[in-house]
DNA sequence: CTACCTTGTGCAATCGATTGTATTTGCTTA
DNA sequence: TAAGCAAATACAATCGATTGCACAAGGTAG
């Protein structure tokens, strides 16, 4: 039952040559006869052989596989950024191995020590929310594998990275706003993990003094991501007796949340109360009412270019060479919808 | 700079005994002695030594990696999937390689092509929806890689599958629809090529007889899935001299594109028309009006259970052992909301 | 006719670990 | 004290392919 493949040694036993020319032969070695050439093909192509890429990931030192590592694949975030990877990595044969932390920094180790053991030629990742020491990732120069952090980019230096900045876009949801004619605008953060950089809110303030208005520190909330979170979150900013009129939430799903509580205490969506949010998922132009404007933070894209940027790092070491850290930082868009 | 990683050999010279003696030291083999162990064992910690997998995959012809070959990740429904596979597998120690088709059955075969490189043990496969013919995958039984089908399984003999069986969901749909007193049901189909099946169909037919309802044709249309293609299959119905008063759909998001447009129209949803659909997909639950029910397939149900069998083929295939096909069938379940 | 070059092949080492089969060492016991 | 046995360790083949170097056969030039 169980036929063993076929090997180069089969084929040189068979037609009675050695084994390096047979190697040679296949790979159109200039020094191959082209009667022996031609022999070793066809017989080959009989056989059904095909080289054994475990021998010669071995022999070469490298695998042509990446590592993913990110919280879950559930989000569709996620799901678009590795649609994205794999696309790239196979366009240059390369393939995609995955790892779901979970948001759990064990299990982020955990995974990175599967995909040493796979010698994975290089890993793109985007942390969990509980990572707060890169300790586990920095092992990994020891043994010549590039990183590259997307999207949940730590705060460090001397990193790869690729990810989306927000500032921009959340002055430009203040502008948006305030043309609206709004003067109050809630903003409901996440959780600190998430937000280092904190462009959101960064722009939330920044946004505010350049449309003359000033920040009232009651109109910022925090939702863990939850959706009783982010309910109560908003419940707080609509008790408020200066109640917001505009809501800016720390992405879509938190809006959706935010806007189910606030259609259950009678407001009105986009008439009493205004949404923006981050992220643009495609789910939300199925939505009736869906937020009125969404920064789109091009997970896809992130992708492609963390990938691109992370076969540039495996390829140059090849060549020994050293690269200087590199930066990527994609411009976020308001969407308005 | 490029420091080479430590091998068994080099632990070995340090303490100048022989590389058989330093892995089995590192196996806790019980030959070695004591003294002997520990050394070994403390150079091999201070020396951070790993053991190079890729020598040894290709030494015991095993590589703990499954292979993943699915339409595309940007279904919600697909990432879910992938999320309970890659569970799953994670827990047995093994890995998973991803790759997507995009309905193409070329780029299928490319990836299998790639995956067989890789020497993955086992394979799990959703087929496009271009995939007539399963050469590709039977060819992989010369290598002694076992298939799995989940979801989008393919109509022939002889395979191992996992599903989810719709039929009685449809049934109970219909049985559902009557009973809110509804007696013209239409029905927006998909594409042949994902209907292989066509259990949604049997169980509408089904439903309508039970609950001694004629089936009328006119109230049959179809949807290619794009979001214009349902909405002129909505349109079909609502155009009707005698329209139908609720509408099943072959999935949430024909559902979504086709409310959109009854809203357009003036038609209140779950009012004027009332809509049922498959998939229950966790965005639905963000809506002001969601289908009144949805039928749940357990994606990620699925590919844990896909999982499970793959690997189970993949170590009775140790084993020497013949495996009979088989064929795991779940029960949908219809969600009212 | 010898020296030398070209062309085509074969030999053998190598990648890192595993493992069956020696072989050595050291101790016990008659 | 020598035989015998057990414990500990070494040797060497193996997995499949690549590749530097050696070498053989045949041809040409001096």
């Amino acid at each position: 039952m169980e036929k063993k493949l076929p090997t180069i040694k089969e084929i040189a036993n068979r037609l009675n040559i050695s084994i390096s020319t047979v190697s040679r032969a296949l790979h159109d070695h200039p020094s191959i006869g082209l009667r022996t050439k031609t022999q070793v093909k066809k017989l080959a192509e009989e056989l059904n052989y095909v080289p054994n890429q475990t021998a010669i990931f071995f022999k070469q030192r490298k695998t042509f596989t990446i590592g993913i590592v990110l919280p879950n694949l559930r989000e569709e975030y996620f799901s678009l950024a590795i649609s994205g990877i794999e696309e790239t990595a196979f366009e240059s044969s390369y393939i995609a191995l995955i790892g779901q932390s979970h948001d759990e920094i064990e299990r982020e180790k955990k995974i990175i020590e599967t995909m040493k053991k796979h010698r994975v030629d290089g890993l793109l990742v985007s942390i969990s929310k509980e990572t707060n020491s890169l300790s586990h990732f920095e092992e990994l120069q020891q043994y010549n594998i590039p990183v590259v952090y997307f999207d949940r980019v730590p705060d460090a230096p001397d990193i790869h990275s690729v990810w989306c900045s927000l500032y921009h876009s959340s002055v430009s949801a203040i502008d948006f706003l305030v043309k609206k004619g709004h003067k109050r605008i809630g903003y409901i953060q996440g959780p600190s993990t998430l937000t280092i950089k904190n462009e959101r809110l960064q722009g939330y303030y920044a946004g505010l003094k350049k449309n003359r208005l000033t920040a009232d520190e009651s109109l910022i909330v925090n939702s863990d991501l939850s959706a009783a979170s982010s309910q109560t979150a908003l419940e707080k900013l609509i008790s408020l007796k200066n109640r917001p009129t505009a809501v800016i939430a720390f992405n879509d799903y938190v809006a959706l949340d935010a806007m189910q509580h606030a259609r259950s205490k009678k407001l009105k969506i986009n008439k009493d109360i205004c949404f923006v949010s981050y992220a643009n998922l495609p789910i939300t132009h199925y939505l009736e009412t869906p937020p009125l404007a969404s920064v789109e933070q091009f997970p896809y894209e992130q992708g492609v270019r963390a990938t691109e940027l992370l076969l540039k790092l495996i390829e140059t070491k090849l060549e020994q060479e050293t690269i200087p850290y590199e930066n990527v930082v994609l411009k976020s868009e308001l969407i308005i919808h």
